[in-house]
RNA sequence: GGAGAGGUGGCCGAGUGGUCGAAGGCACCCGCUUGCUAAGCGGGCGUACGGUCACAAGCUGUACCGGGGGUUCGAAUCCCCCCUUCUCCGCCA
């Protein structure tokens, strides 16, 4: 979330670059500013009260006698103002919570270097690799070429799972898992991430400190307890199906204050991630683009203010090099402000071509976050021993979608004959296999 | 699922109603010292939010001893709920 003081006291900065990526309710802002002043009223109030009571508090504490008239005429004085302190306390606490749901609710500033502009059609194209290749035939998308292939089954998985679920079968299935190893040995050997295997379920604190919560709600899934549960465990917190491995992974270190001689401290995972795709209703509900569940490689790194930019243009070249490895025709484009996520001050989307489709489709998004994830869930790091602590700087971006890798293979490595050519870095992980055939 | 024990500052670890933001140690920082070398001595060293102010330092106030609520003039300390860690039993891949 933004910064309060940065807001209270920028307010028509702040507009103006809310504004530049479509978010223009002004009451909102006209209530932050009214809020932030109340804010402060109400805690320069109880803070004298609390003052004043500290100060009796320990003047009786010094009585020797506790049983003395005295003891008991000043505890009767005293008995007044702990009411009225609750009093005002709540009141304080009711300002500041409404505060925070408010701030929650803000998107993040984009970055002067962010591109503007209100939809996808004013990305930019920043760079293009490799050529399209060329068919001496028409190319098929993966769901022909998976199917007569045998290695995909969208009839089954609807049977199992329902609609927007696949069953990869026999080389399918092995080349997911192939990839999901080629990718996680490269980031890990070559560009010296730390391997996390984390969890799949993540608590909704989690989903809050990397803004998948509140505002997105309704693309995640929530496991729903029981009533018996419910009952039981009123107050304890909610579950969700893991989005993307950027929730658990980079609430790992919530809560913490970092070492800056750490940073950069970098991450690369594995996880299933589960969306409702809520919204997304007739939006490519053919093949694999969009499921409800998919395989992803994440890659998180937590950096300093100063580093920020030149990481982000580092993580983004390490979901690349995944891509350059494999021998895959992709993009890159730089999102504009109105086209990017709630959390992002920058964004590159890495866009694989679909033959296909006969279009570029989106296999990683890197963005960067600024403070604005460290700033939820308060991870801070210390720039030199004995300095004051600043919030850490925040990256992530696919490295890659495995699933979408899988389908881009499929489609660019395709032979006339339907069976596929397997890029030479990928043989050594599915048993020295040049191609896969019916 | 059952039984029990814990969660205190970057880390370890005292502390069971007032003199505790919290002993002691480690780490770290500053200075001194040192011919015996991951040595010795002295000092410093939490976070957040207010006020003052330059959104600095300093000074000052308040809150924070897993989280939330309660009792009390006063809570790290007592009560309740939750989260979480560990041990044992059961069950299970």
């Amino acid at each position: 979330m933004l910064d309060l003081r940065y807001v209270s006291e920028n307010l028509d900065a702040v507009a103006t670059a809310l504004a530049s990526r479509g978010f223009n309710d002004q009451e909102t802002l006209a209530k932050l500013e009214s809020l932030a002043s109340a804010r402060r009223l109400a805690i320069t109030e109880v803070e004298t009260l609390q003052a004043t009571r500290n100060e009796a508090s320990a003047a009786m504490g010094k009585i020797a006698d506790k049983k003395s008239e005295a003891f008991t005429a000043k505890r009767v004085e005293l008995q007044g103002l702990k009411g009225r302190i609750k009093e005002l306390e709540s009141k304080s606490k009711a300002i500041q919570d409404e505060l925070g749901e408010l701030l929650l609710h803000l998107p993040n500033l984009p970055h002067e270097s962010a591109p503007v502009g209100t939809s996808e059609d004013d990305n930019v194209e920043v760079r293009v690799v490799g050529d399209k290749p060329s068919f001496a035939f028409e190319p098929k998308d993966h769901v022909d070429l998976g199917v007569a292939l045998d290695i995909m089954d969208f009839e089954r998985g609807a049977k199992v799972s329902g609609a927007r679920f696949v069953i990869l079968k026999g080389m399918g299935s092995r080349l997911e898992r192939g990839l999901l190893q080629f990718m996680l040995d490269m980031h890990v050997d070559q560009h010296g991430y730390q391997e996390v295997w984390p969890p799949a379920l993540v608590k909704d604190s989690s989903m809050l400190g990397t803004t998948q919560l509140p505002k997105f709600e309704k693309d995640a899934f929530k496991i729903k307890k029981d009533s018996e549960w419910e009952e039981k465990n009123e107050a304890s917190h909610d579950l969700y199906l893991c989005p993307t491995g950027e929730v658990p992974i980079t609430n790992m270190h919530a809560n913490e204050i970092l070492d800056a001689s750490q940073l950069p401290l970098t991450y690369a995972g594995y996880t299933a991630c589960f969306r409702s795709e809520a919204g997304s209703y007739g939006k490519d509900t053919r093949g694999m683009i969009r499921q409800h569940q998919f395989d992803k490689i994440e890659l998180v790194r937590f950096v300093t203010p100063e580093d920020a930019l030149s990481e982000h243009a580092l993580l983004t070249s390490h979901a690349e090099n995944i891509l350059k490895a494999l021998g895959l025709h992709y993009r890159v484009v730089e999102l504009c402000t109105g086209d990017m996520g709630f959390g992002a001050r920058k964004c590159f989307d890495i866009e694989v071509w679909l033959p296909g489709q006969n279009a570029f489709r989106e296999i990683s998004s890197c963005s960067w976050f600024g403070e604005f994830q460290a700033r939820r869930m308060s991870c801070r790091y210390r720039p030199a021993p004995k300095a004051k602590p600043k919030h850490v700087h925040t990256i992530n971006g696919s490295g890659l979608a495995i699933g979408r890798t899988l389908v881009a293979i499929l489609e660019q490595y395709q032979r006339a004959d339907g069976s596929i050519e397997v890029p030479e870095a990928l043989r050594p992980y599915l048993g020295g296999r040049d191609s896969i055939r019916a």
